[in-house]
RNA sequence: GCGCCUGUAGCUCAGUCGGAUAGAGCGACGGAUUCCUAAUCCGUAGGCCGGGGGUUCGAGUCCUCCCAGGCGCACCA
């Protein structure tokens, strides 16, 4: 990375100059002007106004230690500015470590990280995954495979309530579609699933097993909540399968009470104070820690509330020893944080131990209608249905497109409509044409495996090629934000740039000329910007094309 | 009423730590193909970065107030 060496020269050089200053703390960024030169600095603007300088003449002074074997020139500008001119070995020497190594992350991958646990989507099994689900599914997928590939040991767990209330429903609303299949007039519960999802089910029963539960009883009661629980499970994921998402564990809330997690859970609050009784019911002291409200752990029935197994499944993550537990949470959840983050606190967690990422909602558009969805009333757009209609890459691309934080709109429509426009196939199309060059030239074995020997990079030098072997380089510290930010929207971002700067240099460009050397130095390019296309779709895991 | 998120081009959105002249895609208009895939490229038009105040050498970015939208403020999950 060019900037980290720019950065590793600048302190070198306020060391000698007796400023105490560590090097992440040096800013160097690109400017946006090419009259600024490659990089710029504005270390001496920062220094100046700490110690009542004058940072022109900081800046020339830094300038003037600073030997030339890296730059060009390295000029001071504005009221302050360093600007370094980059000599060309510089930016090879970049590109000719991408394509000897062909790993596009480099060294940051290298050294071991910590561990991090991702839970997402968790949504219960009483109904289908919609849209909104869908997001988290992608958001949380990408999540894993950025750090995993940063090198941090990753396990994504999604986690279910198999009991309590929400469970009696789905049993009683699949029994009413059973009794409905045996052809009685039953009507499906006040509070039951109205969607008909559960009507396949009902009849599979039906069909099987006849009218045996023709009453509502115990029996009945535990066949529908077994057989409902396992369906819906079941179809959760096949769903998240046709998007790609694979989790490596499934946890049931059962099994905190199983194993004891949940009184443990009040033990410990109860040791810290952090609980009392009001009501007939158990409160946690959530309020002493900076929460708007005290929160309800046991209602006056007897019954934990949501919060309560939640905080016993963190002790969990906890004792299972992970640095970090990630949890992906919509919008509607963040009182909930609020409450979890008061639980742990009192718990004496480590601080940084519980993070949370709230993704907002997501709206579908449908022929100019914003369509709001709910599970119970049955009426959503689901996740199956999407992928069916637009492919698995369409929608995970669309759905890591923007920063979580922010709504996303889905033109359900013009996504169908326009895909050939969609800017998945411009990514793609730019891999795929470097994989057409590569079987055009007759070098296929070169794509596998590029011998560097008797390539002289010095041959490329036109601004396209420049400003590739540029981004390129920023590759690395782009994936560390995407992941520091819990942000996947970079890599589309990051991306879309760089398969710009691709087809603008290809339409300029021929990569396969008369000259010989020009053609092999291209072919070197090209085969840098696959490589790190390549690891961007995998990535965000979308298919990366030979042939479109 | 209080809290969280959002407000940037006609539309959908980028903009890591405050940096020099604010970007992309779509849409509109005008062009490019005897040549490695035109699912591409080039050009034009389009902006008080929601509004006011502040912090400083410098603010889309930080602070504060206001306005608008989404979500929340359950003994639901």
């Amino acid at each position: 990375m060019i900037k980290q060496e720019i950065k590793r020269v600048l302190a070198k050089r306020l060391e000698q100059l007796n400023f105490e200053l560590d090097r992440a703390s040096i800013d160097v960024e690109e400017p946006s002007n090419d009259e600024f030169g490659d990089f710029a600095s504005n270390v001496a603007l920062e220094l100046a106004t700490e110690d009542d300088l004058s940072p022109r003449e900081l800046a020339r002074s830094i300038v003037e230690g600073i030997g030339n074997e890296l730059f060009s020139r390295i000029t001071v500008a504005g009221p302050g500015f360093i600007n370094f001119h980059l000599k060309r070995d510089f930016l090879m020497k970049s590109l000719s470590q991408l394509l000897s190594s062909s790993d596009p992350l480099g060294e940051i991958s290298a050294n071991e990280k910590g561990s991090i646990q991702i839970e997402f989507v968790s949504s219960n099994p009483t109904g289908p995954l919609t849209v909104g689900h869908c997001r988290q599914a992608v958001l949380g997928d990408v999540l894993a495979a950025l750090y995993r590939a940063l090198g941090y040991e990753v396990e994504t767990e999604y986690y279910f309530n198999d009991e309590g209330r929400q469970m009696d429903i789905l049993a009683r609303t699949l029994w009413v579609r059973y009794k409905q299949a045996l052809g009685e007039e039953v009507e499906i519960p006040d509070d039951g699933y109205k969607g008909d999802y559960l009507v396949e089910i009902g009849e599979d029963v039906a069909s099987e097993r006849g009218d045996r539960y023709s009453s509502w009883n115990d029996e009945t009661a535990d066949f529908f909540k077994k057989v409902g629980l396992e369906e819906m499970i079941g179809r959760i994921k096949k769903d998240l399968d046709l998007l790609g998402v694979k989790f490596d564990s499934w946890f049931r809330e059962s099994k905190l009470h199983e194993e004891d997690k949940v009184e443990e859970v009040l033990s410990a609050l109860d040791e810290q104070d952090g609980t009392y009784k009001e009501g007939g019911a158990l409160w946690l002291k959530a309020e002493e820690e900076g929460a708007p409200k005290d929160a309800v752990l046991v209602k006056s029935n007897g019954d934990p509330t949501y919060l309560l197994p939640d905080i016993a499944y963190h002790l969990d993550k906890l004792d299972r020893g992970y640095d970090r537990a990630l949890v992906l949470l919509g919008a509607d959840h963040q009182r909930h944080v609020e409450n979890m983050k008061a639980a742990l606190s009192k718990l004496e967690f480590p601080p940084d131990f519980y993070q949370v990422l709230i993704n907002q909602f997501v709206s579908l558009s449908k022929e100019g209608e914003v369509k709001r969805m709910s599970t119970r009333a049955g009426e959503f757009v689901t996740l199956k249905s999407l992928v069916e209609d637009l492919g698995k890459d369409v929608v995970r691309y669309f759905m890591s497109a923007r920063k979580p934080e922010s709504h996303l709109e889905f033109d359900y429509e013009l996504a169908k409509k326009e895909s050939m426009d969609n800017p998945v196939y411009y990514l793609q199309y730019a891999h795929t044409r470097i994989a057409s060059i590569f079987e055009k030239s007759g070098y296929v074995e070169l794509e596998e495996d590029f011998p560097l020997e008797g390539v002289d990079l010095n041959e490329l030098g036109k601004d396209e090629e420049i400003e590739l072997i540029k981004k390129l380089d920023k590759f690395p510290e782009m994936i560390e934000i995407a992941a520091g930010d819990y942000g996947p929207h970079h890599l589309v971002s990051y991306g879309e740039n760089l398969a710009a700067i691709f087809h603008q240099f290809y339409n300029k460009y021929k990569v396969l000329t008369d000259d010989e050397k020009i053609s092999q130095a291209r072919l070197a390019l090209c085969k840098g910007v696959q490589l790190v296309l390549k690891e961007l779709l995998n990535l965000l895991g979308v298919s990366a094309p030979r042939k479109m």
